[in-house]
DNA sequence: CATATTTCACCGACCGGTCGGTAAGTCCAC
DNA sequence: GTGGACTTACCGACCGGTCGGTGAAATATG
C-alpha cells in the first residue's frame, strides 16, 4: 500500500507548481500526472488554491521546526550557522514544497495568504532573536537587526532561482560559504 | 502627443505583470487598463509573450549599462559599491520592468528565454570581473568568485520580494547597508 | 455468519466563463 | 487614396469546478 492519495496529490502538485508555476499548472495537468480524474482531486481538496495553501503551510511548519533547533544553540556564531545550514538543508530535502511556498505566496487570496505570512514572520523573528542575542553579547557588530536578518534570508532564499540538485555543491555547503562570507566579510584584513 | 502607444503598452504591462504575475494577467486586463481593445494590442505586438520579452530585454539592457559604469571605477571597493548602488537604483527607478524581468523569466518559451539569459549572464560576468580584480589586487579575500557574485546578486534581487517604494529606506541605502555588511562582515573585531 | 447499509475513492460528462489570438472592416492624418 | 491605428465580432481551446453515478470496502444489523 503506497502513500495516501492526498499526500501523493500534494507531492505531485508541489513538483508541478515548482516546475511550471502555480498559475501555469492546470488541475487537468495535475490529475493526468497522478493518473486520476479531475473530479477525484476535488474529492480530496475543495479547490486548487487549497492545495497550494496546504503545501505552503507544511513547508513553513517544517522550516519553523528547523529554526527552533538553531535557537537552542547558545553560541551566537554557532546558532547562526545552524540556522543557515538548517534552512539550506530543508530547502534541498523539500525543494518542491519549499519553492512552491516561496513562489506561490502571491497567488493566494488575501484570506489564505495571511496565515502563511504569519508563519513566515514567526520564522523570520526566530532569526532576528538569534542575531539580537549575538549583538547584545558583543559577538556580532551592532547592526540593524531586521535588515541583517533580511540579508541572511535573501542569500538563502535566492537559491531557489539558481540552485539545482546534482550540482557540484550541496545546499548546505553553499550556506556555509555564505555564513563565512557574512561573518568575516569580503575585505582582506591585511591591507 | 503623449507617449507612443507601444511604450504605453509596455509600461502598463510591466505594472500589471509585477502586481499580479504574467500568467495571472490576461490580455483583456491589459487592454482595459490601457483603454484599448484587445485587438489593438495585437496590432503592436504579435503575442503576449513578446510583450514580456520586450520588457525583460529593456530591463536588462538598462542594467548592463549600469554595470559597465561600475566596471570603469578603478578601486575595487568603490567599484563594488557603485555596482550595488547602481543595481538598487535601477531597481527602484524601473521597478515594474525590473521585477517583470526577474519574475517572468520562467514564463518565456526556451527560444525567447535564451537571449534573456545570455544578457543576464553578461551582467553577472561584469560583477565577477569586478570581484576578480579585487581579489587579484589583494583588496578582497581569495574566495569563490562565482559564488560571491551570486551572494551579491541574491541580496539585491531578493529586494523585489520585500522592498516597497515609500518605505523608510531608499533601495540605494539598502544596497549600501548590504555592501558594508558584505565588506566588513557581521563579526565584531574586538573579541 | 449472512446480509443490508453506509462510506469512500473515484469516474465521465458537463457547466459557464475566460483564455490568447484573428478576420474584416472603419477611421483619419498625410 | 493609401497606410497605420484602431474597432467590433468572433474563434476553438481550455480554465476551475460540479454533476450524478459506480464499484468496492468497511460497518452495522438480524
Amino acid at each position: 500500500m503506497g502513500m495516501a492519495t492526498r499526500d501523493r496529490i500534494l507531492e505531485e502538485a508541489a513538483r508541478l507548481f515548482t516546475e511550471k508555476g502555480y498559475e501555469a499548472t492546470s488541475v487537468q495537468d495535475l490529475a493526468e500526472a497522478l493518473g486520476l480524474s479531475k473530479a477525484a482531486l476535488y474529492h480530496h481538496f475543495p479547490s486548487k488554491e487549497e492545495v497550494l495553501y496546504e503545501i505552503s503551510h507544511q513547508a513553513l511548519e517544517g522550516l519553523l521546526e528547523e529554526g527552533k533547533k538553531a535557537l537552542a544553540v547558545p553560541d551566537p556564531r554557532e546558532a547562526l550557522l545552524r540556522f543557515m545550514e538548517g534552512h539550506a538543508r530543508f530547502f534541498e530535502e523539500n525543494r518542491p514544497f519549499f519553492v512552491t511556498m516561496l513562489q506561490g505566496l502571491q497567488s493566494l487570496s488575501p484570506e489564505k495568504q495571511a496565515p502563511i505570512i504569519a508563519l513566515r514572520d514567526r520564522y523570520e523573528e526566530t532569526l532576528r532573536t538569534l542575531l539580537r542575542r549575538g549583538m547584545e553579547s558583543g559577538v556580532f557588530r551592532q547592526l540593524d537587526v531586521a535588515l541583517t536578518a533580511r540579508a541572511v534570508l535573501s542569500l538563502l532564499n535566492w537559491m531557489i532561482r539558481w540552485f539545482r540538485p546534482g550540482g557540484p555543491l550541496r545546499a548546505e555547503e553553499v550556506a556555509r560559504f555564505y555564513f563565512h562570507l557574512l561573518l568575516r566579510g569580503l575585505e582582506n584584513g591585511d591591507s
